[in-house]
RNA sequence: GGCCCGUUGGUCAAGCGGUUAAGACGCCACCCUCUCAAGGUGGAAUCAUGGGUUCGAUUCCCGUACGGGCUACCA
């Protein structure tokens, strides 16, 4: 009886290794193509981690001509959530993050490295568990929780290294003939990888991000097959890394300490290991204190909440890049137009340590986005965000032509406004353009320094019988309004009137702010020439009426 | 507790033995033929700490403090 025989008896109809070494080859690509992968668990939903990761992981594979695929690790089935592989598809594709391989609905998939579900991967597990034991490099254990406790508890209290390794190991020394009497018993057990290491060894390591690292060397005799005979995230890790050609892992940093570990396990199983770069965490400031963003606390983790607020998908991307490299700005400063795609992302500048969530910046980058969307674009993308979120601002924008002309005022051009951050900014923004809206509702204007009521009827009746005129330019439109304040005793230049503040009432500035509140219901508005040649004489004419 | 990793303005950060220690967001001021949003100019604000090494440390080494991660039949 040998370590074979055992190896029989646990996984009679386990194939020999060698089919799948066969059934999924080396990936031909070229020389330098990366091939990276966002392998999360479909346990809620998507966290902005998680999204930061695949942006980075689908960057790197496509500058290099190479694949970005999506593999999801559901093998721990008590945390699974209904729906979590949709989840988690969906919002890829809507960062544009769709990946070129792997699952891309609950239950489809692409790609010809499949299955990309691990659950799905069961037999090819147990295939790899059964040669490592059959080499005398696994074995099965049968140790109880409470056993295991056990043991936990008496290294605690003597105060040494927990775990199961070197005499902890009970179960490591088990004659063959023994375990196979054990398991035909019916005892349960599970499987766990014989380690060679030791750990008063130390190993380096060279992270793409975190640069030189050095560990002790791994000794603890991990679990490879659960009791659902299912594998541990390491053992799938190491299986389906090897088997899907991934040449870089990228993911998040809470693994770098099980580096160890893994480089052991492809080193026995005789693979080759792929290059690692473990991305730091984004933070949140909470009272002082760094943590990492949490689903349950902080709203913004949830990439859903992007689209709540109406925060474009691309402007959350650019302020990702943003943190993962900072001279994404520079380079954003000298390629304005360019796409995100033309930007060379590199992994070795990534920052080392966390980087805090900025609302503020994001919005930043946000307006910045949407001020060189289109007045069509503003629009299209408005509208599909008010549907789901704010019907109010559906219902005004029910009459595209005028909204687009609304929304085109001080747009397309080579200073176009940036005040809007956010699809939920446009109601406030461009209510008072819609009669519909401005004329039904009672206005409490705030004047500002003509506050006199007949004063201001005077300013209002007189520009209109006098000066305005449709059809006048932007120039001739201005220089009517510094005639008006002329006119009434006012500055016509707002110099003028700093050099000589005595010989005035106020300045044109101040006249065109009553024609302004007047107009619009408020001191601050875009360009007002353009607003009047949106809004159009009729529309004029009924919001003077409305101040009388 | 043990083992790792980290610490440059309020935030993101460049820097890689000698610098006036970039830049961006935010903040403040001023400018910009009408107010805002912008844009322009300028400003306040940073190398956690103590020891070394060195002619010279933000940069290299050690300690301390603080922060983060791991320490499961979870990923």
């Amino acid at each position: 009886m040998d370590y074979k025989d055992l190896a029989n008896l646990i996984f009679p109809d386990a194939k020999d290794i060698s089919y799948y070494e066969e059934k999924y080859p080396k990936r031909d690509l070229n020389e330098g193509a990366i091939v990276t992968r966002y392998a999360p668990s479909p346990t809620g939903v998507m966290h902005i981690g998680g999204l930061y990761q695949s942006l980075i992981a689908k960057k790197v594979a496509k500058q290099t001509d190479g694949v970005f695929f999506l593999r999801i690790e559901d093998t721990d089935q008590k945390r699974e959530i209904k729906n979590g592989v949709e989840e988690i598809v969906n919002s890829l594709k809507d960062f544009e993050m769709t990946p070129d391989e792997g699952m891309i609905s609950e239950t489809e998939e692409v790609g010809n490295y499949g299955p990309y579900k691990q659950s799905f991967r069961k037999e090819i597990y147990q295939s790899y568990a059964k040669y490592l034991i059959a080499e005398g490099k696994a074995y099965p254990c049968f140790c109880t929780p409470e056993e295991l406790d056990e043991i936990r508890t008496k290294q605690e209290a003597a105060k040494i290294r927990p775990g199961y390794y070197g005499v902890w190991a009970k179960c490591r020394t088990i004659p063959v003939e023994e375990s196979i009497k054990k398991i035909q018993a019916g005892e349960k057990y599970i499987i766990r990888f014989k380690s060679p290491g030791r750990e008063d060894r130390k190993i380096k390591h060279k992270d793409v991000i975190k640069g030189n690292v050095d560990f002790p060397e791994n000794d603890q005799d991990i679990v490879i097959i659960k009791s659902d005979g299912l594998p541990t995230y390491h053992f799938a890790h190491v299986v389906d890394d090897h088997l899907m050609g991934t040449t870089h892992v990228i993911r998040g940093d809470e693994w770098l300490s099980s580096i160890p570990l893994h480089l052991q396990l492809f080193y026995v199983m005789g693979f080759k290991a792929p290059k690692y770069a473990h991305i730091a965490p984004i933070m949140k400031n909470d009272n002082g204190n760094k943590r990492k963003l949490s689903k349950r606390k902080d709203p913004e983790a949830a990439v859903g909440y992007y689209a709540e607020q109406g925060i474009p998908a691309k402007a959350v991307n650019e302020y990702l890049l943003n943190i993962a490299n900072s001279n994404f700005e520079n380079w954003r400063r000298q390629n304005k137009e360019a796409s995100i795609d033309e930007f060379e992302l590199q992994l070795n500048k990534m920052s080392v340590s966390g980087a805090l969530f900025d609302m503020i910046k994001l919005l930043d980058v946000s307006k910045i986005v949407i001020s060189k969307y289109s007045a069509e674009e503003v629009y299209n993308k408005s509208i599909k965000w008010a549907k789901k979120y704010d019907k109010e601002l559906l219902n005004l924008l029910e009459d595209k032509e005028y909204s687009l002309k609304v929304l085109g005022i001080e747009r397309g051009n080579k200073k176009p406004r940036k005040d809007i951050a956010k699809w939920s900014d446009v109601k406030e923004n461009i209510e008072y353009m819609y009669d519909k809206v401005f004329l039904n509702k009672p206005q409490s204007y705030e004047w500002q320094v003509i506050n006199n009521k007949e004063e201001i009827e005077k300013i209002i009746t007189l520009y209109m019988q006098k000066y305005y005129n449709v059809n006048d330019d932007k120039q001739t439109w201005f220089n009517k309004i510094k005639e008006l304040a002329g006119e009434m005793g006012y500055a016509k230049e707002v110099k003028e009137f700093k050099a000589n503040p005595d010989a005035y009432k106020a300045h044109v500035g101040d006249v065109s702010t009553v024609l302004r509140i007047a107009l619009t219901g408020r001191a601050n508005t875009p360009d007002m020439y353009e607003i009047m040649q949106v809004l159009g004489k009729d529309s004029i004419q009924k919001r003077f009426e409305k101040v009388m």
